[in-house]
DNA sequence: GGTTCTGCAATGGTATGACTATTGATCGCG
DNA sequence: CGCGATCAATAGTCATACCATTGCAGAACC
C-alpha cells in the first residue's frame, strides 16, 4: 500500500510508524527498541534512515538514545504534547479519549481569551481573512473536508490575530493535529446553528467587543467538544452526557469564592 | 571554548548554532543556507552531522529542506514557538522583548485557570510536592539558581496537577525555556513578598479553593512579569511602566459587556 | 505569443562499511 | 564490602558512492 508510490521520505514514514506505536501503547515507556542495525534490516532501509527517524522522535521527547543504553521509550511525562505530530498520533490511537478531552480543555482555556484579545488587536487584513473563512464555512456541504478546513482556519486566524506568536503556534498545532486525525465526521449540530455561533464570534471580534467574543467563543468550543465526543462515542450515551457535565464543571461552574478571599 | 571538552553531540551543537542564528535574525526567512557539503566543510564535520542537525531544526519548523531547493529558512509564522528550544533561543536573542511579553501573556492565560483546575484535581502526592517546592523557595538565597529552580518547579507542579497532559507539557516548556535563558537575576521584589504570594496560591489549591487560587496566581504572574521586565530593561523606566499597563489592559481591564450582549 | 512538454543538472535522500567515543556493566583488587 | 580499572555494547561520526526528486530552461506545440 505504501511501498509502490512514495510520497514522504522513508525517514518520515519510519518516524511516523514508531511515533504511532509509542503513543498507542504498543511500545511502553522503558521499552528498548532493537539496535539501529537491526531496525535497518527489519525495515529494509539504511542505518542512516533509522538514525534520522529516531532523532526526530527524540526531538519530540518520545524517546532517548545513547551509547550503551540504546533507544529507549521515555516516560509519558516527557512527551511533548504541544507538538502537532505527537498530538495527532495520540488522536489516532484507540485510547484517544483522554487526549480529546485534554485538547478541548486546552482550547477552552485559551481560545475564549484569545478571542477577547483579538477583538482589541485584530488588523484589517485579518478581519478580511476571518470573514473569508466564515463565508467558506457557509459554502461547503456538511461533513466535507473543505468545511472542516474552513472551520479550523477560522479558529487559527483568531489565534493569529492576537499578535502573540505563541498563541499562533498553538493555533497551528490545533489545526494540524485535528485535520490529520479527524479527516471526516463530526458536527452533529445543525450546520446553520454552528454557522450562527461562528458568526456571533466573528461579529464580536470585528466590532471590538472582547467580552462578547470571549463568551461566544466559550460556548462555541463547548458545543464543538460535545459534537466530537458524541461522534466518537455515540454508542455510549451515559458517557456522552458525562462529558458535557465534566466540561462545565471543569471550567465554568465553580461557585464564586467568598468575598473574604477575594479581598485578601 | 567548546572544542576541547565536548558535552553535547556535534549534531546538537550545530543545531543550536543555527537555531540561535535564525531566531536572532542573522539568518532571515527566505535565506538559503549553504549546501550540506559546504556546511560540512565549514564546520569540520561530516555531512551526516549536518543533515541530522538540519532535520532537528526542520522538526521545529525553523527551516525546510528539499532537493533542488536546498535548506531554506521558513517564514516566521511557521516556527514552532511551543518548542522549549525555540522559545529559549528567542529569549537569548537581543530582540527578546516581544517573546518575553508573549510568554507571560501565555502564562497569564493558562496558569490562573490551571491553578483553579488544580485546586479541584490535585492528588495528595502533588500536594506534598507543591509544599516541598514552596519550602525550597524559602530556603535558598535570593538570586540563587536553586531559588529560581524551585520557583519554576512550583509553577510546573501546578500545571502537572491539573492532570491535563497538554498543560503539563506547557509547564515543561516554560520551565525549560526560562531556566535556559534566565540563569540568573530577576526577582526585584522582596523575597518575602514573593514567597507570600506563592504561599497564598499553594494554600488556596490545597484547600480546594479554585477561585482564590486563580486570582492569586494571576497576581503572582503579573508581579513576576513586571520583575522580569524591570530586570531586563531597568534603564528605561517609561517602558517598564508601560508593560504593566499593557498587561493589565490585555487580560484584566476590559469593561463588562452590556447586558444585552450577554443575553444574546 | 503563450502554454505545455521534456530533459538537464543541482541538491537533498539513501546506502554502505569502517572507525570513534561514550557509558553501563563486570570483574578484580584492596 | 566497597571501589576503581577494564571491557564490551551501542550510538556517534566519518567518507564515499550512488539514487531520487524537483526547479528551471529551452524546445515543441498550439
Amino acid at each position: 500500500m505504501s511501498s509502490t508510490a512514495r510520497k514522504t521520505s522513508r525517514t518520515i514514514d519510519l518516524a511516523g510508524e514508531y511515533g504511532r506505536r509509542i503513543t498507542a501503547g504498543i511500545l511502553q515507556p522503558g521499552d528498548n527498541l532493537p539496535v539501529e542495525g537491526q531496525l535497518a534490516i527489519e525495515w529494509g532501509v539504511s542505518r542512516t534512515v533509522v538514525r534520522e527517524a529516531m532523532r526526530l522522535l527524540a526531538a519530540k521527547g518520545l524517546l532517548r538514545v545513547g551509547p550503551k543504553v540504546g533507544t529507549r521509550v521515555l516516560p509519558f511525562e516527557e512527551w511533548n504534547m504541544l507538538d502537532a505530530d505527537v498530538m495527532a498520533w495520540h488522536l489516532l490511537a484507540d485510547e484517544r479519549r483522554t487526549f480529546v478531552e485534554a485538547l478541548y480543555e486546552m482550547r477552552l482555556i485559551n481560545e475564549p481569551t484569545a478571542a477577547r484579545i483579538a477583538a482589541r488587536r485584530i488588523s484589517p487584513a485579518d478581519k478580511a481573512r476571518l470573514g473569508d473563512a466564515l463565508e467558506a464555512m457557509g459554502r461547503y456541504p456538511r461533513g466535507s473536508e473543505d468545511l472542516i478546513a474552513a472551520d479550523l482556519a477560522f479558529h487559527r486566524i483568531i489565534l493569529e490575530a492576537t499578535g502573540n506568536p505563541i498563541l499562533r503556534s498553538l493555533g497551528a498545532m490545533i489545526e494540524k493535529s485535528l485535520s490529520i486525525s479527524f479527516s471526516l465526521s463530526w458536527r452533529q449540530n445543525s450546520q446553520e446553528e454552528t454557522l450562527r455561533q461562528h458568526k456571533r464570534v466573528s461579529d464580536a471580534i470585528i466590532d471590538g467587543d472582547g467580552e462578547a467574543a470571549e463568551l461566544f467563543m466559550r460556548r462555541l468550543i463547548e458545543s464543538a467538544f460535545n459534537d466530537v465526543m458524541t461522534a466518537l462515542y455515540a454508542d455510549d450515551r451515559n458517557q456522552s452526557t458525562k462529558h458535557e457535565i465534566r466540561t462545565d464543571r471543569t471550567l465554568v461552574d465553580d461557585e464564586p469564592a467568598p468575598a473574604s478571599v477575594l479581598g485578601a
